[in-house]
DNA sequence: ACCGGCGATTGACCGAGATCAACTCGACGC
DNA sequence: GCGTCGAGTTGATCTCGGTCAATCGCCGGT
C-alpha cells in the first residue's frame, strides 16, 4: 500500500510530501483557504509539531491526561474509546489517516477517552495553544476548525442514531460502507478493505457480540457481497452492501454529512 | 414553577433578571470570565438578539434550513431529532434551560438536524456572524466556545455508549438520572421531574419501544424508586435510581462530564 | 356533559441477538 | 516440526425486548 512508505520517511519528509500527504487530510481546509502553499508549507511543517510513530497497541493518548494538543492520523489506524473502573470498555471510533481525534480533550483540560493504535501508525501533532495562535491571527481559520469539529459531532450522531435504530446486518453493512467511503476519499481501493481492528472491537463499536458480527461476515459473505479472508475483506457487489445499510434515518444521515 | 415565568417577560426583561438568568446557562463561562458583568449586561443583551418564544410543537429549526445563529433555551424545552425521508425519526435529545442547541449547524452552513418545542418555551438567540467577532477580539472565548461544543460531543459519546452497552432498565434509569442532575443544577427540585417530552420520544431516544418504556417505568414504580402520574415523575429512592444506572461505561462516563 | 381520539398501559407471544460451548485455524516460540 | 495460545468461526439454547392487540383514561371540542 502506497500510504505505508509514509511511516518511516516522518524525519526527512519533502515538502512536495508533506503536501501531497495534506491534501487527503481532515484539516487540510484548515490550511489551504489561508493561503498555505508551496514555500509557506515550512511554517505548517513547524507548526505541526511531532510526528510520532506507534506500534501497535501503543497509545497516543490515555483517559485522564492532561490535554495539550490535537491530533491528526497521518499513516495507519486508532482506536478511541472509553474504559470504565470495572475494566469494562466501549469503542467510541476507529480513525483512517487524515482524520483528527482529541476534541474530546477541549471540555476540561483532560483527555475523556483513550486512543490506540491498531497498527504501526503515525501522527501529526497539532499543539492546541499554537493552533489557537494561528486561529485567532486567521478569522476564517477559526471557522474551519468549528467545522471539522461539528463535522466529528455529526458523526457521533449518525453512529448514535444507528445504534438506536438499525438491525445487527444493517449495522455492520454501514460500518464496512463508511469504511469503504472513508477509503475511496484517500484514493485507496474502495473495495479492498484491511480490518485492522480485531472482531472483538467491531463488536464493540457497533453495539453487538463478536459472535454476531462473525456470523453476519459469513453471512454476507454466503450472499455474494463480500469476500472475507480474516482482516482482508473484498466488498465484490458494492450495489448490495449499500442497499444493506437500509433506506432508515442512520443510512441517509450517513450520507448527507459527506 | 418558578422557571415559567421567564416566558411572558422577555420583551421587559430587567438587567438583575437576565443575570440570573444566564448564571445556570450553558454559556455562562463564555461571557463571565470576559468581564461582562454589572453594566456591561446591556450591551450582552444587544448582542443576545432574539428572545423567541415558541408554542408545543413549533420549530426553533429544521434540518435542511440555513445556519445562522446558536441558540440557548432560556425557558422550557426542546428535542432534537433527525428524520429520513422515510418520515421515520431518530430523537437525538432534549435541552432544558440553559443548555445550548443549533452546534450540528456549523459544520455546511445548514442544519443536519431539527429542532422543536416540548412545551412553551423561550430562546436566546446568538447570531454566529456577531459570535464570531467577539470571541476573535477575545480568544479566551474561542476557547470556552470550544469547551462548550466539546461538552456536547462528549454528552453524545456518552448516549452513544449506553445505546451500545444498557440494559433498557439502565437506560431509563441513566435518563431519568440525568434529567434530575439537570434540574439540580437549574436549581430546580431533583427529585420532582415534568418530562415534557412523550413516552414516544423518550422511547425513540433510548433506543427502545414505547411498551417498554411503559412497562419499565410501572415496574420502577413498583420497586418504590419513582412515583408516576403520566409526565409527573417524583423520585423517591434516588440512591436506588443511581444504583440502577449500573456500573457500567455510560454511567461512570456520564459522572465524568459532569 | 358527552364523545372522540390519542397517548399510555398492560398482556400474550415471538424472534433477533446474547450466551454458553465446542471446535478450527494461523501465528509464534522452542 | 511440534505444541501452545489466542482470535475467529460455528452450533445449540435462552432471554430480553419487540410486535401485535386490547383496554384505559385524560384532554379537547362541540
Amino acid at each position: 500500500m502506497a500510504i505505508e512508505m509514509t511511516e518511516n520517511s516522518a524525519a526527512l519528509i519533502d515538502l512536495d510530501h508533506l503536501r501531497r500527504s495534506c491534501g487527503s487530510c481532515a484539516l487540510h481546509e484548515l490550511c489551504l483557504p489561508a493561503g498555505i502553499n508551496g514555500s509557506d508549507l515550512d511554517q505548517l511543517d513547524a507548526t505541526v509539531h511531532d510526528k510520532r510513530a506507534l506500534d501497535r497497541g501503543k497509545a497516543l493518548f490515555r483517559q485522564g491526561e492532561s490535554f495539550h494538543a490535537l491530533y491528526v492520523v497521518r499513516s495507519g489506524s486508532l482506536k478511541s474509546f472509553v474504559e470504565s473502573p470495572g475494566g469494562d470498555l466501549q469503542v467510541l471510533g476507529f480513525h483512517l489517516p487524515g482524520e483528527i481525534v482529541g476534541v474530546d480533550g477541549l471540555t476540561k483540560d483532560h483527555h475523556l477517552c483513550s486512543a490506540e493504535a491498531l497498527e504501526r501508525t503515525s501522527i501529526c501533532e497539532l499543539p492546541y495553544l499554537q493552533l489557537q495562535q494561528v486561529t485567532s491571527e486567521v478569522p476564517a481559520l477559526q471557522r474551519q476548525l468549528m467545522r471539522v469539529i461539528s463535522r466529528e459531532m455529526v458523526a457521533e450522531q449518525s453512529h448514535m442514531v444507528m445504534m438506536g435504530k438499525q438491525q445487527a446486518q444493517e449495522r455492520l453493512a454501514i460500518f464496512l460502507h463508511s469504511l469503504s467511503d472513508r477509503y475511496g476519499r484517500l484514493s485507496r481501493d474502495p473495495t479492498v478493505l484491511t480490518l485492522s481492528m480485531s472482531r472483538y472491537d467491531i463488536a464493540n463499536y457497533l453495539g453487538l457480540v463478536v459472535e454476531t458480527v462473525s456470523r453476519l461476515f459469513s453471512r454476507m459473505e454466503a450472499a455474494g457481497v463480500l469476500k472475507v479472508n480474516r482482516k482482508a475483506v473484498r466488498v465484490l457487489r458494492p450495489d448490495l452492501l449499500a442497499e444493506m445499510c437500509g433506506t432508515h434515518v442512520a443510512a441517509s444521515f450517513r450520507n448527507a454529512i459527506g
